[in-house]
DNA sequence: TTGTACGCGTTATCAT
DNA sequence: ATGATAACGCGTACAA
């Protein structure tokens, strides 16, 4: 059943190296015998075993990107840019999704491993896995993507999160608003813990009591998580609730806006509300959700130039933490001047 | 550098066919060597190579579904359930995305033979490729989603599309609707053409021209495309311009909402919009979408129990073309009568 | 162009 | 139960 060179080289009446050469050198060969080798391999449908190629070539031509979760737009963004930049460098780029879930990341990433890939992109649910560790010191490369860590050894590439948190807040803070929630979790996460300390800092900055972040913590980051921290928020005596929800990204914000209104909350007067991402279906949600921007698609390009640029530096690699500025997109969620629906344009804010 | 079984061998004083039993037959090994084998693979970090394992088994542990695309929610859901089930059968799954580009499922078709994969799951671009037979021939399990194609050696899950048009039409028809219009495409697709052709068969069966589906094709079946469309729909004379469209997908539905808001028109008072597939954020769109749903992780989890099935029967296999039935989900994009932003609830409308 | 050693885990055989 | 050893799978690269 299964065709090898061999059979190949017999067809066409070769030695089995000049098929390997038709194969890899195909300039090394004569045009005749290249057609005849060609001409074989098509009649008999020979397709090139990529594990024995890679046996003897030690590596793989692919790489893998693990996803924190596949539902989410942004992360697909992300992996768009990754894909874009793996394509033109020849690599195929195969996506995992760990889906939030350590053992399906765990599970993934022995995998890539096993397989030998020449790299692993990956938004790690823990990034302080000590898996990655080894990893690393077996001498798989990797590159943290919108994570960091904080030893030296890794490359990374990240957005800003405490300044983007900062931006959402003093946006608020500039509305008005005195009473601040902030949605979003677990705690371990680092975007969760960076997006809530910019929220605080700016919460301080402006001379309010840390007290006055209230905290509503969610399971995970998907839009059943904004569903039910709505409720919660929404059930709360109306004299301390909550004016304004900072949710640490669009998901929650989405499931948040969706919930609050069919509780019979008004976007943005009695409630406003301000995501993370801006993912392109924040812009064309019930209510145009504010939302603080990250550059997705660059985020994934400047990942895969990371782990390429490794590769071709080798040993004496310097690593190289690449870190974007968020931006402030101001919709219709948070602003009462821009809540007509006739007038929904965006403004983009700059932090003073 | 690389560790092998023979390294883990000397280190734990055994010989090499023992450290083989305890990676492949642990039970055949007493407990105390396996254990010193596990403590040697451990502090030299051995990584079993997979090359070398596939070489010898003929076959990987992997499977692959190339994506039509990414970005587009309902792949990632149909995703999500293939990745419950390959993961309930000890199998891993890659993702890899098309982008609808057939150069990029052509690489990745070839990847995943080249790695013999035991099976693939494709959305194709197109399903007519005689790519997919040669695969076949050569003995790659093959299972194709949300499409359909004529002859009968295929495993294939997909939706009535052909049904789901007549009922997104026929509920504009309902609703007193006669000019309305199509978007989507490219027209060879397969579910743009049933879908069409639905919609062609609702509107003749209540006795209207075929005329009267104004057809609006798009390129892709993206955002971008929706937002296209709305501007060739929005500059229409007043007099002929449709009154309602039915959109190939919820993207494209989402794109047109969002630019027909912007060009003035009232949703869905001037142009009611029906969208397909039912996306988690058609529900909290500006206004929420009507769409057809369809099963989205049952159609994952149907297509990878095909697969696996296939590869438990091998040859005697016999092909099974699964086929789920949509569901119309009317929202107030068009209807009236939910229009309301106070009294969302969705309805479920059936075909009469 | 050809012949052949090589990469590495798996499996089987014979021996202990 | 374990040891020692060799054949195997298949594409690659290099010396001849």
């Amino acid at each position: 059943m299964a065709v090898s060179v061999k059979d190949v080289a017999v067809r066409a009446g070769v030695s089995l190296g000049t098929v390997s050469n038709v194969l890899n050198r195909p300039d090394k060969v004569r045009a005749a015998t290249r057609e005849r080798v060609e001409e074989a391999m098509r009649d008999l449908g020979f397709v090139r075993n990529e594990s024995a190629r890679q046996l003897k070539a030690g590596r793989s031509n692919t790489a893998g990107y693990i996803m924190f979760d596949a539902s989410n737009p942004f992360f697909t963004d992300v992996a768009s840019g990754m894909e874009a930049a793996a394509e033109a460098a020849g690599v195929s780029l195969f996506l995992c999704n760990s889906d939030q879930r350590p053992e399906r990341e765990h599970a993934y990433l022995s995998r890539l491993e096993q397989g030998r890939v020449l790299g692993i992109l990956i938004t790690p649910v823990d990034p302080s896995s000590p898996m990655l560790d080894q990893m690393r010191e077996r001498g798989t490369p990797l590159v943290i993507v919108d994570r960091t860590r904080d030893d030296d050894d890794w490359c990374s590439v990240a957005v800003d999160d405490e300044l983007g948190g900062r931006l959402a807040v003093g946006h608020l803070l500039e509305g008005g608003h005195r009473r601040i929630a902030f949605v979003g979790g677990p705690a371990v996460l680092g975007q969760v813990r960076d997006r809530r300390a910019g929220a605080w800092q700016a919460l301080t900055d402006a001379g309010l009591a840390a007290a006055d972040l209230v905290d509503v913590p969610s399971d995970a980051m998907g839009v059943a998580d904004g569903l039910s921290a709505a409720e919660r928020i929404a059930g709360m005596p109306r004299a301390t609730r909550p004016t304004a929800v900072f949710c640490a990204n669009d998901l929650i914000a989405l499931g948040m806006l969706q919930r609050s209104m069919a509780l019979g909350l008004r976007i943005p007067d009695d409630l406003a509300i301000v995501g993370y991402d801006d993912i392109d279906f924040a812009a064309s949600a019930a209510v145009p959700l504010t939302s603080v921007r990250q550059p997705r698609e660059q985020l994934g390009r400047a990942a895969a130039r990371l782990i390429l640029a490794e590769l071709d530096e080798g040993a004496r690699h310097q690593h190289e933490h690449v870190t974007f500025q968020p931006e402030l997109i101001v919709r219709a969620s948070s602003d009462f001047t821009v809540a007509s629906p006739r007038s929904r344009k965006p403004r983009r804010a700059a932090l003073t």
